[in-house]
DNA sequence: TTGAAAGCGGTACCAC
DNA sequence: GTGGTACCGCTTTCAA
């Protein structure tokens, strides 16, 4: 049988509630005591059994990071994962461990389970495995919680996100600062909220410098590296003038680069690029492509840290927490 | 308060141990008697509390998946996180949670601490997170586990992996098919274990043909972008016969497929170029590149399993486990 | 077929 | 400062 707090009570010769205030740190007890006990839990290399300290405590120190996945999303979204093991480390730094829930498609039903089967003191969920309906369900529960993304339906959730308005700004202002005049966007659909709130971003940037992004310099499309190959060459044909491309992501990205090397455009020296992210791919497109970067390890972290925070003040309370995006340069917008 | 056994129990007008019995599936209780408790449950919308069940069955239901972690990671090795994606749904199919640990540098006390504090009944543990002596401590304590990728050093755990070697025979044989004579492979350094497999695969099937690998075909190198490129422009200025070229991995295979573009190669009319794995860059290269391909999402769910049965039976054993790759033909060698 | 009761390994209140 | 003890919510004998 292993080592329980008894044992360390018998060999330290006190009592188990003194060996369970030296193991928490209690300010209570005498230094010679917790010479004692320590030694003791040396001696015998006693480790608490977390079992009966949760039930004990009511709580488990342990949060769950919800999310949908689907096969292969390792490789389609390197991000969401990043985002776990920056959330990992955070939670671990500060004793708490972290289960991963992965869902098919996410119901109710499960996250029911999860809350009230307490086997979590809190939960990260990624936007994309939050419904209105379970949206609903933590909030009035007040079930600790951190949504990672910004939701696209009206909640009363907390989430946290990257600033993608801030993002297009940015990525307007740099193609600015190296002259361009002629600058188009390839985004996503309509119902693409993160490529939107990017394009915005460019469009007020824009705006700022009285310059407009007209209507004909816009492609709304898949998100597939053939989509972002067949809108550029478009764009280009059509608009010979082009002298930029912002790319809502890093597959159209790829797919533009491509095209551009195939119309035999000199990136940047004709048509300058610039995209979102650095990982997968701009970093192997050739030329490299200048990124808005997001460090996706640190929203991660930053969202295991507010949760924590909620878990251990209930009447903690923030909304949304934003940030800030960072450009890196490259090859693709060098002069 | 929430809801306990004993308001089940007050409710359906039976014993604690009775309702504890109905949850469980015991075969001992009467068809009334279960509908009542089930019906309590019901309107009680009673979910039993994990923490309690943990400590009362002295197991947790929960697995550790333990892992060295760093920055960036998720983009550099996606794989893991498709394997941690596929175990997770083995996992929670069969009842199980799966935590996520993520560690800086393994250390034995860190192992023992998972172990001792009771808080998993198992671990699954990656071969890049497995020091001798954390090998050494999971066999001694008998610990429930299972190794994902094969040890590079001599040990007693049970692993699993894929069979590089069969890979490396499928990479050959496939060329051969394609009438290609003169073949050449770059791979890692000699510490790369999974290269020096692949390998040695291809070199056995040639050897199957009366054929062999030529010392001066086989580029052994750092595995970078780069050093993918400068290999095959070197093996192509100086052996302007070769007709084809396998890559240990993708991010060579990357490298490979812009040299022989810039060298003005066609592909695969000229040279055809096999890799090992379809992802993050086989399937975005110019052509797409043939791949071996393993399948990480099952081989996770594999070791998933072998780990219940484990935990189950603590007399089950296997010492390894091997998963078969998977041909994929793509553009860089179809005929 | 059912229920009483003894744990599982801790925590935390309260008395000393 | 320290220790006795009543839980925490459930599982599992064992007797009825």
């Amino acid at each position: 049988m292993s080592v329980t707090i008894k044992d360390v009570a018998r060999i330290a010769g006190t009592s188990i509630s003194t060996v369970s205030k030296v193991v928490n740190g209690s300010p209570t007890i005498s230094e010679a005591t917790i010479k004692r006990v320590n030694d003791a839990i040396k001696s015998l290399n006693y480790v608490p059994n977390e079992r009966g300290r949760n039930l004990a405590r009511k709580s488990t120190k342990n949060v769950a990071f919800v999310t949908k996945v689907k096969r292969d999303m390792a490789f389609y979204n390197p991000h969401l994962f990043e985002v776990m093991t920056g959330a990992g480390k955070a939670l671990s730094q500060r004793g708490y461990t972290m289960e991963f829930i992965g869902l098919n498609a996410p119901s109710i039903e499960e996250i029911k389970k999860i809350v009230d089967s307490k086997s979590v003191d809190g939960m990260m969920i990624h936007a994309s495995a939050l419904t209105p309906e379970i949206a609903k369900y933590i909030v009035k529960e007040r079930f600790p919680h951190a949504v990672m993304g910004m939701p696209n339906f009206p909640n009363g959730v907390c989430w946290i996100d990257n600033d993608n308005n801030l993002s297009g700004q940015l990525a307007a202002k740099h193609l600015l600062s190296i002259e361009r005049q002629k600058i188009a966007f390839i985004g996503g659909k309509q119902n693409d909220l993160i490529s939107e709130l990017r394009l915005e971003g460019v469009d007020e940037e824009l705006g700022h410098h009285m310059m407009s992004l007209p209507k004909e310099y816009i492609v709304k499309t898949a998100s597939t590296q053939e989509d972002g190959y067949q809108a550029t060459i478009k764009l280009i044909k059509n608009h010979p003038e082009i002298d930029a491309i912002i790319c809502a992501n890093n597959i159209l990205d790829l797919g533009c680069i491509n095209a551009l090397n195939d119309l035999g455009k000199k990136i940047p020296e004709e048509v300058a690029v610039v995209t979102f992210d650095d990982y997968p791919y701009a970093i192997i497109t050739k030329p490299q492509t200048t990124a808005i970067n997001i460090d996706v390890f640190d929203l991660g972290g930053q969202a295991a840290r507010l949760l924590i925070e909620k878990i251990n003040k209930p009447n903690y309370h923030f909304q949304s927490y934003i940030t800030v995006p960072l450009l890196v340069i490259r090859e693709s917008t060098r002069k």
